[in-house]
DNA sequence: CCATATGTTACTCG
DNA sequence: ACGAGTAACATATG
């Protein structure tokens, strides 16, 4: 269930490992959904090129391969990538082996969610996809802008066209960090608030990234890096999963509520509706 | 059995 | 037209 620091934790790992350089020799699909609907098309496109490189577009994990085509993946909620050798499916849950040439890669996705695209042209690929707020290019001015509606902040930040990369967790730190309540609406932000928040974004995404991401949980479900790495972020939430506990900045109690359905974090106390 | 889950999309309704 | 709410996707866990 990645979101960016987690997505991209899995793209320097792959891009670090022996998958880069080499060749793709075989696929096997066991869910035809993950590589939409067509397995044959698919493949056929893939095979025999090399993947060059790695690299992440919001939530999105993007393998470069030999031109024109790059693989696109969306994790969703359960995807992650294992590396074997050899090539033989470990799990039911697999939907997708890559035989390379050294060694295998391996989709495992037990929800079935994941999917995987290839392009060859990633400009319009991504075209309906916000801004990265880990850029330069995620200035103030630009973010002050977008809240400039009349919607509850939360389900603005969960939403990709907006703001790339966002998702609950990250929603719900940094909406503690920067005391903004999660229904409070975006245009009725005051300056202040605004800033506080454009600074805590990036903030909470690059503590998540410096702990390789936020693993949860005991079930093999939840989000692991590459060979089933754990992140160690979850030591360090300051809100998400905290409900009933005391807030760390002022002892009250953080309650759970639902916000564009999805459970939502927060202190009563300190993120104050206006 | 029931509720919940770090995500996205199609659909309805107002 | 836009946004909120809902169900759907499919499975695991508490």
């Amino acid at each position: 269930m990645p979101e960016l620091p987690e997505v991209e934790t899995i793209a320097q790992a792959l891009g670090a490992s022996e998958i880069i350089g080499s060749p793709i020799k075989e696929i096997a699909v066991f869910w035809e959904k993950t590589v939409g609907g067509d397995a044959k098309h698919f493949c056929k496109k893939m095979e025999g090129r090399r993947i060059l490189s790695l690299s992440r577009r919001g939530k999105y994990l993007i393998f470069t391969l030999d031109a024109p085509y790059s693989l696109v993946v969306h994790l969703r909620m359960s995807g992650q990538f294992y590396l074997r050798t050899p090539a033989v499916k470990a799990s039911i849950h697999e939907q997708v082996v890559f035989t390379l040439k050294n060694t295998s890669l391996h989709f495992h996705d037990p929800r079935k969610f994941g999917r995987m695209y290839l392009s060859d042209d990633l400009e319009n690929f991504f075209a309906h996809l916000g801004g990265e707020p880990l850029s330069d290019s995620f200035t103030f001015e630009e973010f002050s802008k977008k809240l400039q509606k009349e919607r509850a902040i939360k389900s603005l930040l969960l939403d990709q066209s907006v703001i790339a990369g966002i998702g609950n967790i990250y929603a719900d730190e940094a909406l503690w960090l920067s005391s903004v309540h999660p229904l409070q609406k975006a245009s009725a932000l005051t300056i202040e608030r605004q800033q506080a928040l454009w600074k805590a974004i990036p903030e909470v995404l690059k503590r998540g990234l410096a702990f390789r991401g936020t693993s949860l949980g005991t079930g093999k479900g939840n989000f692991h890096s590459v060979n089933g790495q754990a992140g160690e972020h979850q030591s360090y939430l300051q809100v998400f999963q905290r409900k009933a506990k005391p807030c760390f900045r002022c002892e009250s109690l953080i309650q759970k509520i639902v916000v564009a359905q999805r459970g939502t974090h927060f202190c009563p106390s300190c993120q104050i509706l206006k």
